[in-house]
DNA sequence: GTCTATAACTGGATAGAC
DNA sequence: GTCTATCCAGTTATAGAC
């Protein structure tokens, strides 16, 4: 259904129509279930239903509630990782000395915002799960330390670069801005199409990416020191 | 059944020990899980027992558990409200035609701040509900349009006399970066107390409050045209 | 691997006593 | 107003057939 089709071939372990795709449209069902109405809003049924199987198989692939939550957040994750990891080194490679705060974040918020306009619908979901767990306390900001910290670390380094004077607590505090911004904009709860009465579009990843790098370099400098404006 | 006891007396509602009393304990169990686990991850046993009452009373002032927590959400909001138009008002009052991006923003935050300062731990609970509303898809971002749309406006309004050739949808995107700024910082998740290795504590909301109105004014001045920066 | 059937339990809600 | 007692729909999870 969701197509992915790794037609028989070589090397890799083959996983063609059988076991491997289901278990990869329990995980799309849940990802997109839990996206929308939280942890605690999705039933193991619904997913199941979602995916076109029975209940007892989630429980065979993932053992529990959790387990499947856990894999749907790792599942994702390690792809984003990569990619924004990559994206930061190779910003870095090609201008040294020479960076600057709003390329640093455009690196670090590129890969997203790419994923975002190629239209695939399930990383609209994945977005919006990290939206909500990154504002879910107790076990939220765990989670997303485990698997995101290191990305985040590799940022500020860069963003060091460009800010050689700027305290930790200054960088961090931007960086935890710079987070919220971004998450809200990944929630896509359609809270400001209707504020803007429709001049905005919670959707438009376009209009958000032409704006948020600048407008958070600007912070980074008002508060990090560089260039004041107070 | 919204109960408000409307007893016979007048000035003061005299609220003793009796029922009112009761009616706002539940309240404030209520707030508290929520704040933390969200809506369905609370139980109705859970916030009487939390409450020291009976189930059956949850239900015999809120009908529901949504009943519950929508006069959950209504009961600060209001308050809120009244604090920050007032506050928006005093502010371009004071300063008519030379208020400033920074300024209006710190006239929309300082009761926020203010509140949260004054070590209430109800009024955190509260800011952490609010901060995972507004990450919520599908109704969240109808509650807080309802209740909170009328300040935004308000705080728009005023920013828009100091950039008054900024473009609506400039001045939209702006402020939803501040928003999710904000509620990212209101939602507690310890998150960057790991991610600075206590450098920073997410309970210090004088750090913030220092550094989010000039942080969020040059993000404004970035995108809507002020000096441009880019 | 996958499903059927069901166990074991928890949740929101209410009728009715006090 | 407040609690006791209880209903019953819906939940996760598992044993066991295919």
């Amino acid at each position: 259904m969701k197509a992915k089709k790794t037609r028989t071939r070589r090397g890799r372990p083959l996983k063609e129509d059988g076991a491997d795709d289901k278990q990869q449209r329990i995980l799309d069902s849940a990802e997109e279930r839990f996206s929308v109405h939280g942890f605690d809003g999705v039933t193991i049924r619904d997913v199941a239903a979602g995916a076109g199987v029975d209940t007892a198989l989630l429980h065979y692939y993932f053992e529990t509630k959790k387990g499947l939550f856990d894999a749907v957040f790792r599942r994702r994750a390690e792809i984003l990782n990569r990619m924004r990891i990559e994206s930061l080194n190779a910003y870095e490679q090609k201008f040294g000395s020479k960076v600057t705060v709003e390329g640093a974040v455009a690196a670090f918020t590129d890969p997203l915002f790419d994923l975002a306009a190629q239209g695939d619908v399930r990383w609209k979901h994945y977005f919006a799960l990290l939206a909500q767990v990154n504002n879910t306390p107790v076990w939220g900001g765990k989670t997303m330390a485990r698997y995101f910290d290191p990305v985040i670390q590799r940022l500020i380094e860069i963003v060091r670069i460009a800010l050689p004077t700027a305290s930790a607590a200054d960088l961090y505090w931007s960086y935890h801005f710079l987070s919220g911004a971004l998450t809200l904009t990944l929630s896509q709860t359609g809270r400001i199409d209707r504020l803007s009465d429709g001049v905005c579009r919670s959707s438009d990843f376009r209009a958000v990416h032409e704006r948020m790098a600048p407008f958070i370099a600007a912070g980074f400098h008002a508060v990090c020191g560089g260039k004041k404006r107070k």
